[in-house]
DNA sequence: ACTACCGGATTGGTACGACCAGTATCCCCA
DNA sequence: TGGGGATACTGGTCGTACCAATCCGGTAGT
């Protein structure tokens, strides 16, 4: 009832289960015949569903049963709905996607500088500039962040880059959206205020990517962004435990 | 009959097609009742196999027919089935793959260096070590240049990077090993020899990342592993390049 | 007591037939 | 010519049935 249909039911009880755990690698799960008769429905809904863990890679379906996979064998889709588990995700998670995600930015940015079209340049001064005001609390830095880095991103045309940006992009940061708004509620905050200006800023780094950029110096591009991510994965990583930290006490509340 | 399954067969027919681009995206594919008819088995087959597509990205599948979707919204799993569409394969799609693996292999080299565990600094150092013997051929060169990338990635404990490389290593360098085979075929001729000799020699690049990682330079690290990996790009592309071209003469011989 | 084997129970793969709720399409009417 | 409704079509689900491969437990042989 969940769902739009009894399959996607199915799919997403199974999914969240072996996600969190409640199996252990190589153990069996239900056949499709228990699936059905526990979901009130009939094998061929059970069987889709199956079928769809096969291809997330977090199952293993063959004659005689399905068996759970490691995550290490699962297919990069299941990061998103491992980061759904739990609101607000989970920031060790979310540590980790900004890190792939940092590395291919910062590729990106290097190719920009050294091989970037003139346009796609342009952009990317335009926002440098607006990221150089003084006047930026700390969540528009984090927005003009993200904008450079898709800036940065767009610059190139490599179809392998745009599907794993998009994988991790429309599921992390279709989330961030969410965590923005752990953000801006946090900021309002005075007390966290202070902490975000005092943890994410960016010091002479800004200015750094600024030179490089001009100068074309693919390199220094690539250390800039480099350091600059980190602060912002950095600034990430905390305001989500805050969040969490914060969340947790109205759960406990009575 | 091809695949293990008639499920198989259909899935990739259909998913074959769509990636030669014999269907534009937003274009209706064949319905379940006809691919029924079409491949003499039943709708739940038929049923299963647009599935599949619907999960690999390239198709979405609703009431009123499934209809394709471009590329950038598949998921990472069609890169080895794209890759597989040709062989050898497109050296275009390869250089980018080997793009995002660069990126990523750059940027755990440096984590590594920053904050790797002695054991796996070793492990690299022992690898770099036998790189930097001077009587190695292009090919040795390149095998201990993947060697050494597997060795910087073994360090990361990143389930995201972990699934990112996974799934383009088993796609890609599962073909490498085709590539391999060309690129030793290639090697018994002399010619080419001299060829893979002067476009992969790697310069003062080992040393400078020999150095580097002596001295926990992160950035010196990336440095001169991008250095060391841009040049074993430009050597597999050339590698496909020249095997196309050969492996066409055949084709083309009555 | 242990091992090797064998047969029944179970599982997924496929087949055939049917119904429902949406969608696409086209034809007819205003 | 434009809008609206009938109709064919599509995917989602249901039910039953058979096959081949696998799993599991018990038995026979060592």
């Amino acid at each position: 009832m969940s769902g739009q249909t009894r399959t996607e039911d199915i799919t997403c009880e199974l999914r969240d289960q072996v996600l969190r755990g409640q199996y252990r690698p190589g153990e069996r799960l239900p056949s499709e015949r228990d699936l059905a008769a526990r979901f009130h429905t009939t094998r061929d809904v059970a069987r889709i569903a199956l079928k769809k863990l096969e291809q997330l890679g977090i199952a293993a379906v063959e004659p005689g049963g399905a068996r759970v996979q490691p995550v290490s064998e699962a297919s990069l889709d299941v990061i998103g709905h491992l980061l759904d588990l739990e609101s607000p995700p989970d920031p060790e998670l979310v540590d980790q996607v900004l890190e792939v995600v940092g590395a291919l930015v910062a590729a990106n940015a290097r190719m920009s500088v050294e091989r970037g079209s003139r346009d796609d340049l342009a952009r990317v001064r335009e926002r440098i500039e607006r990221l150089r005001k003084p006047d930026l609390d700390g969540l528009d830095r984090h927005h003009l962040v993200q904008e450079i880095a898709h800036a940065f991103m767009d610059a190139n045309d490599n179809v392998v880059m745009e599907i794993v940006r998009r994988s991790l992009r429309s599921e992390l940061f279709g989330r961030m959206r969410e965590v923005g708004v752990e953000l801006e509620a946090l900021h309002a905050n005075s007390g966290f205020r202070s902490q975000l200006e005092r943890s994410f800023s960016l010091g002479p780094h800004v200015e750094d990517m600024a030179r490089a950029v001009e100068q074309g110096d693919g390199l220094a591009t690539y250390e800039a962004v480099h350091q600059i991510w980190n602060q912002f994965r950095r600034t990430v990583r905390e305001a989500l435990r805050l969040a969490r930290e914060t969340r947790v006490v109205p759960e406990d509340a009575p």
